[in-house]
Parts: C-alpha cells; sequence; structure tokens
DNA sequence: CAACAAAGGGTAATCGATTGCACAATATTT
DNA sequence: AAATATTGTGCAATCGATTACCCTTTGTTG
C-alpha cells in the first residue's frame, strides 16, 4: 500500500509530459483539450490514485462545496430523517454537510450561525429554534447572498424558499378525525405561536370544528412548549377540570405521549374517556399503550425537498428563491383514538 | 451591513503598516511578536471584522480542523446522543465535523471511508456496521497514519483506540437480575457474533448463569439481526416451543420490543409469565407497555470519550494509541421485569 | 497561396495564510 | 567599546488547483 503523500495534478502532469493547467483542464472536462488527452490524463489519475485536493481548489474557487445545516435536536426522529434526506442528496452532488445542533435555544442558534458562516459553507439550510423570535442572526448569510433555505419551522420574516409539510391540513384531519369518532369536546394543546408549523395546526384544527358547527371553547386550547413536563401540566390542567373534555389534539407526539400516561394515572379510560391524536409520528408513538393516533410527516422527504432547493439556488444564483414547497401529511390511526 | 468580499490578514497589514506575515503571527499567539503589536493586530482585526480563511490556511497546512464520523444510523438514539457528545466537544477545539452513515451495510461503510477521505479529514470516529466482516478499507486510514477511533461496534483486528460500555457487565447484570426475580430459564436473543458487544453481552449472560449454578441450554441462545422483523422471528421460534423460557434477555431494545409484542400477541402476561430485559435504554422502552427494563449506555459520554481519544492523538501524535476506555453501564428497572 | 480562424495546450498569476530565512534594532556580555 | 545575544519584523516561497492570456499547429476561405 502506498504512504506516499497525495498525488497531485503535477504529478499527473509529469507523468504524460504535459503541463498542470492541461491536467487540470482535463479532469474538469473542459472543451479546449481533445478526448485523446483527457483519456490519457484520466487513466493516469486512476492509475496514480490521485484525489483531487479540495482544499486548493475551494480556496481558488472560493466555494467549498459544504452545506450547513442547522436543527433544533438531532435526536428527534423528524430531524434525523430530515438530515439522513439532506445527506443523501447532497453526498451524490458532491457536497459535505455539516450539522450543528440549537438545542432549541436562540443563543445557540445564534452560534451556529457564526460557526457555518466561519465554515465558509456555499448554503445553509435551517429549521429554527422553538423560542427564537429574533432572526437578526440569519442576516449573517442573507446580507451576503449566501443561500438560505428554512424547513419545518420556518421564518417568514427571510425572503427565503422554504420547505414545510401541510400542518393546516394536519391539524384538519385531526381534529375531523376525531369528530368522526363522535368525540363532542376536542381540545388543543398547541405550540408557541410564532412559529409557522404551530399556527398552522391550530387553524386547521379551528376550520374542522367550525366546519362541523362546534363551538369553540377558548378554555380548551393551551399554549405550551410541547416538552414532556409542560405536556403533562397541560393535561393536568384539561383532564383535573370538572367539565373535561372527550378528546384531545396535541401538535407534537410528545404532549399526546404526556396526557396518554397522566391519563392512565388518574385512571381514565384512553381511547373511551379520552381521544388522543398527536403530531408527527415518532416512532414511540406505535408503541406505546395504547398506540398513538397521530400525524405522519417524512422528515426524509422534507430534507430531500429543501436540499433541492437549496443546491438549484446555490448553482443557478438566479430565479425565483421565495418559494415555498408544501409536502402532504397522513393520518395513522391506532388505539388512541379508536372508538 | 457590510457586503463586501472578506477581509484578509493584508487588508489588516496594510491598515496597520505592517507585513502580513507580522499579522499571522500575531493572530496565532506568536512569542516572536511584541504584546503591543498583538494588539493591535487583534484590534484591528475585529474592527474590521476579520474571518480567518480556513481554507487558506487548511491548504498550507495541510490539515482541514475536520473530523469523520461513521455511524450504522442517525436515528438511532445511542447514535444520535453520540454525535451530540462528538460534536459539543469538537466544536469547542475548533473543529467541524462530518457525519455519514452506513446504513448498516458495509458496502457503504467503504463508501464513507472513501468519502471521508477525500475530505482529508484529520481524523475518523467509527462504529462499524453491523454486517462488515472485512475491514480493508479502514486500511486506507490506517495506513497513512489518519488517526482513527471505534465506538461501541469496534474491530479489534485493527490497531487503535476504541471506547466501549460495559457490555459484559451489562449482560451479567441483566441476567443477574432475572435471576434475583426469580426466573429459571432465562433465554438470550444475542447479536451477530463477529461483534465484540454482542459477544460481551452474551458472555456476561453466561457468567451469571454459571455463577448461580444454572444450566446453560443451547436452544435458549440466539443469534439474530437484532431487527424487528428478526426478532418477531426469535421470539416465536422461544416462545412457541413447548418448554418456553420464563425470561429472555435480549440484545438490544428493539428485539425486546418484538418480543414484548409477540407475546402480548400470543396472551402471555409479562412479566408474570414472562419477564423481559432490553439492552440500550432507547426512548421509547419507557413508553412500551409494560415498560421495558433495561440496561442504559451512555450515547453521550462515548461519544465525548471517543473525540477526546482522537483530538489528543490528532494533537499530539505520540504516546500510545490503542487505548480502550470502558464506561459503565447501569441497569433500568421497569414493568418488563417486576414480579 | 496568403490571410485568417479554430483547436489544443502552455505560462504564470492567483486564492489567503503560513513559515524558513534574513536582517535591523536593541540589549547584554566581556 | 567591541562582540554577541535577543527581540521584533519583513521577504518571498509555498500549499495545489484554477484561469486569463498567449502561442503554436492545423484547417478553412477567398
Amino acid at each position: 500500500m502506498k504512504k506516499e503523500s497525495h498525488t497531485t495534478i503535477h504529478d499527473i502532469a509529469r507523468a504524460l509530459n504535459i503541463s498542470g493547467s492541461t491536467v487540470s483542464r482535463a479532469l474538469n472536462d473542459n472543451s479546449r483539450i481533445s478526448d485523446k488527452t483527457k483519456k490519457a490524463v484520466r487513466d493516469m489519475a486512476r492509475q496514480l490514485g490521485y484525489q483531487p485536493n479540495a482544499l486548493a481548489s475551494n480556496l481558488r474557487t472560493s466555494c467549498t462545496n459544504t452545506i450547513g445545516v442547522i436543527i433544533p435536536r438531532i435526536s428527534r426522529y423528524f430531524f434525523s430523517s430530515a438530515i439522513t434526506g439532506i445527506e443523501e442528496l447532497a453526498r451524490t452532488r458532491g457536497y459535505n454537510v455539516i450539522i450543528c445542533q440549537s438545542n432549541d435555544q436562540e443563543a445557540r442558534e445564534a452560534d451556529c450561525v457564526q460557526t457555518l458562516f466561519a465554515s465558509r459553507v456555499d448554503g445553509v439550510i435551517s429549521s429554527i429554534a422553538i423560542n427564537t423570535e429574533n432572526f437578526e442572526h440569519y442576516k449573517t448569510f442573507t446580507d451576503r447572498n449566501i443561500p438560505l433555505v428554512f424547513f419545518d419551522r420556518v421564518c417568514d420574516e427571510l425572503e427565503t424558499s422554504q420547505v414545510v409539510v401541510d400542518d393546516f391540513k394536519g391539524g384538519f384531519i385531526a381534529a375531523e378525525h376525531l369528530i368522526s369518532k363522535g368525540c363532542k369536546r376536542i381540545a388543543h394543546i398547541g405550540g408557541p405561536q410564532h412559529l409557522n408549523i404551530y399556527i398552522n395546526r391550530l387553524q386547521g384544527y379551528l376550520k374542522a370544528l367550525r366546519k362541523h358547527n362546534f363551538e369553540i371553547e377558548e378554555e380548551l386550547i393551551i399554549e405550551s412548549l410541547l416538552t414532556r413536563e409542560d405536556g403533562k401540566a397541560c393535561a393536568k390542567k384539561l383532564l383535573d377540570s370538572p367539565r373535561r373534555p372527550d378528546a384531545i389534539f396535541a401538535a407534537n407526539d410528545i404532549s399526546a405521549l404526556s396526557i396518554i400516561l397522566y391519563a392512565k394515572e388518574i385512571g381514565l379510560r384512553i381511547p373511551e374517556d379520552l381521544a388522543v391524536v398527536g403530531f408527527s409520528n415518532e416512532p414511540f408513538s406505535e408503541y406505546v399503550s395504547p398506540s398513538l393516533t397521530t400525524i405522519e410527516q417524512s422528515g426524509f422527504d422534507v430534507g430531500t425537498k429543501a436540499t433541492e432547493l437549496l443546491l438549484d439556488i446555490i448553482t443557478n444564483k438566479s430565479g425565483n428563491h421565495q418559494e415555498t414547497i408544501v409536502l402532504p401529511v397522513k393520518l395513522i390511526e391506532r388505539e388512541s383514538s379508536n372508538r
């Protein structure tokens, strides 16, 4: 096995007795090089085990073939699937991916922006932290024309392309599903209302209620951070009340889970006394007992689509860069609403 | 806001009427530069919003400040936590992280190796794919002295440092726990026996059995791929048998889950008729019904430790690079064994 | 056949930071 | 005071690939 240092284009040039520039052009399939020379160069490159030095090339062309990703947390299934989608497509197109986690904190998100900027990424895909209300830090990219695409949790203040799932429809079919099961008082645990996805889920829910002439009761709609703990607090508020709802649509699976656990704790039967629908189809939702009815959204598809958009912008810097792509959602019926 | 192109050290040099090399040295805190000059350079750098161009620096020093990570799949909680640990430490030390997924396939793993090599990473952290039996591809790194650290699923053929959890002890306490609960015939669903972790879990289990004078029955020990489907097949084999075990220790939580689901399907009560213990403490194990007793292993800690080792090797290329670090495991008692 | 165009390829500058070597200015030793 | 050491900087080459510009050949046109 070779242990020598790396082969460069000049090694190839020397071996073929031609110049480095010709080698470079041949490898880049430049039209000014004859097919014969190209073939000779390619063969020699293979033979010498040539690996282009991206650093040198990047320095000259000042693009890094790297895209940055900012996500709240990699351990959430939706996001790790999105990453998988992003990586897969990016890699086949010759891009590397750097991932940064904001841990759902605005300050860390700003750090991520700095890190990615310092890494001179060619473009960025981001899903914003749950408590981000100020988007100044993203101007680091937009001001310098570094392509930026949001997915899932998007930001409407900045004029960028975005990929979302049909949260509105998700909220709508979740609520309508509960209605079809004969539920009469359907509560909603929503997420922070500065985030588009939670606004839309709520609006979808409201539309379904209106469509079926349900009375909209303010006390049945709670805003939450959608964590495990917060979910339990919400569950208490709703279920300990004398006029408790007979169904809850939660804006994510984690809080739906909290509800199920608390309902079991106080002896409510699910779905008989209380039907529950979540959102996301996290892997555990299938295994909880009772298993959780939820809205499926494909992280993989969202990630792939976002990457497609981003690479389009990077490679072909013109055109409309404020596209919004909405991907479909699907109701997954399980025990928690099966009555 | 500035939209101008990036500031270079020469801009700083010009502004202070000194040479670029002095600026470079000042920024790198070289001892040959006076404190006064250093301060002037730093202030000017800040003022001009200077961001070092990593590409140029990397080209010259031929190190990329990037480490590569190869994991089976990011969507497994253990691995995504490991990534979190890796990223966190790497970032604070000024390194970027590139993640590649092998999807548990040897061929893809070899691709990952190529990708990372082409990216000229300074070092690699890897956990091998479940079906990898040939380790030739890793020679790409070892032959060229690119530091390599394995974690969790390690490779003993290659002489590298590694970080593992105490799988042996995990297997031991899992089995001993079942024994303490009065189980008499304890089966084991193990993983592929070319992987260290599964060998050790099995050996730990065997040791516990021997210690308590249990007869070791070959038919109670099954090797499996530990997928959802394979787990079900194993469950069938064990539970449909006339002489079925009264406890099963599975080498991961997924197959433990399969067992629980199948046991419920055929009307066995857990833990009364069958006690179950898994391994990993995947998030869902807490929510399954009955909740799953399992062995906790901290992906975060493993990732952090591995990164620590790797960065040590990278920065200080001498010393012993065949260290093995074993991290502790812990039994998490839940319903599935509570009798 | 002269005049010119196209094709194929070489030369050298360039990207931005690093670093071996040289050297001036100051400090210390003899 | 001369000789030597120390400190602080500058010069220029370098990392490897790209590319603007120039120079041959060979082919085409009138």
